[in-house]
DNA sequence: ATATTATTTCATAATTTTGTCAAAAACTTA
DNA sequence: TAAGTTTTTGACAAAATTATGAAATAATAT
């Protein structure tokens, strides 16, 4: 009786990677990455018209929240969608909002 | 091509529920009405020890969000959570949380 | 070393969330 | 109707979160 049943912080996280997701040029990032397996920082800054730092800020919230994943080639890091990618996600998003 | 894959309302939909959910207060209420089928807001705001009104606006914030529902008894007003309940809430963190 | 690419840090601005108070509303009972 | 409960609402300031831009720093390739 009156034991926790929910786990606060599995609701944090998932709570803040759904805000993460749910902002316009993070949603444009990641229309972008469905399109294209990998992109670079400059590919999508140079897309987005916006600032590099600006991209490296969002992809970096991107990918703390395990939206995406980067890799090294060379001079550039690309990033692409994780894996299990959207249709997941979209999935979720759909169960959390059935009334 | 660049078409909108996600639906933005539907993800700040699916957002907004989480961070509803993921408050201290908000979690302690549902776990409350997790051990009673419906509960007044004079029985929630006296077990929690808080306001009447900020008792008030945190059960409307949870209305809103479609995790709790309403319903007027003579002069009370007795909250409970929405049928679904909690496990698909659960289920549906879990899942958004796969890595 | 130099140029390119990306990240991090910092300051600041903008937005959102919270808590509290007082007033209003909804309803019941006498 | 008047008086008493119970709950909601609105307004406001405090606190917390998030966003943005500029500059400094890091990593890599040639």
């Amino acid at each position: 009786m009156g034991n926790l049943v929910i786990d606060i912080n599995k609701l944090e996280m998932a709570a803040s990677k759904l805000r993460a997701i749910a902002h316009p040029m993070r949603i444009a990032i990641i229309d972008l990455l469905n399109d294209s397996p990998k992109l670079s920082v400059t590919e999508i800054y140079e897309k987005l018209k916006i600032e590099q730092a600006s991209a490296s800020h969002h992809l970096n919230i991107l990918k703390n929240k395990g939206v995406l994943i980067s890799k090294r080639e060379g001079k550039k890091i690309f990033y692409s969608l994780k894996n299990i990618s959207l249709t997941e996600i979209i999935e979720c998003i759909n169960r959390c909002n059935e009334d």
